[in-house]
DNA sequence: CCGTTATAGCTCGGTAGCCGATATACTTCG
DNA sequence: CGAAGTATATCGGCTACCGAGCTATAACGG
């Protein structure tokens, strides 16, 4: 069954998604764009892909069907094991970040005593990014 | 240049490593191992291959050359290119952890209490990933 | 009355990062 | 002398993700 482990971002969203309540695509569609600030929309291929491989490894299930103003809503439902392995993913995600972010720490502050022998930057939070601004 | 934003885990752990201080390429593997607790061990097709990826893209360049012991070490160094989308991609996993972190224990208080109209879970944070214990 | 937008579902081909295996070469140890 | 450890690099295959396109209904506007 070889759970797939490290998560990719759109996944791991998906399932962040659905640990509040069951939702249907589309739901998650707008549940992720709000959860990461507009920075990440699901792509239709990407949402049904993932929704189709999860539900094939057991974290997530079909949960209802719905008829809301003649528009069929499917929704899914985070499993037990769903739970537990964004559970997992999330501690590993966490311990990355901390680790990135005690190395960033001592950079800039060497960067801030005199002891910068390289130019040093300021570290500026502020990247242009793949498919970024217009 | 289209730098690819989100960053896998390896492309993120290799940064990481670098963050601290210039190293060679079998050094990055044996710090990513120490730094992730030895679950994720780079592949040399993954190492060199991102190793030149991210060249290309200018968030690493090389550093410089050592003989230690009769065998070449080439040692690459983060720019502050590859520093900002470092410290980038450590914010935004920061907020993907919070957002699932908040989500995961609104469900966990939702079992404790009685108004646990599902199953349930009792989120056992023990689950057997890929590539799990041997 | 018809075209556009929003909601809601789904399919398919291409891209690219990661894995696994494989190769080379030098040093040290048994 | 061969095995193990250090250190580099290449190549094929897998697969998640992206991007584009398709169908259908409801609602709104011209």
């Amino acid at each position: 069954m070889t759970t797939p482990v490290p998560l990719r971002e759109p996944t791991f969203l998906i399932l962040t998604a659905l640990a509040r309540e069951p939702m249907h695509g589309y739901g998650i569609v707008t549940e992720v764009a709000a959860l990461s600030d507009g920075r990440l929309t699901l792509r239709p291929g990407t949402l049904y892909g993932a929704l189709d491989r999860l539900t094939d490894e057991g974290l997530v299930e079909p949960d209802r069907e719905e008829i809301v103003g003649g528009r069929l809503r499917r929704y899914y439902r985070l499993t037990d094991t769903g739970t537990a392995v964004l559970a997992a993913e999330t501690e590993r995600l966490r311990r990355n970040v901390e680790a990135a972010s005690q190395r960033l720490r001592a950079r800039t502050a060497r960067a801030s005593d005199g002891s910068a022998a390289r130019p040093a930057p300021a570290v500026r939070p502020a990247v242009r990014l793949a498919g970024g601004p217009a």
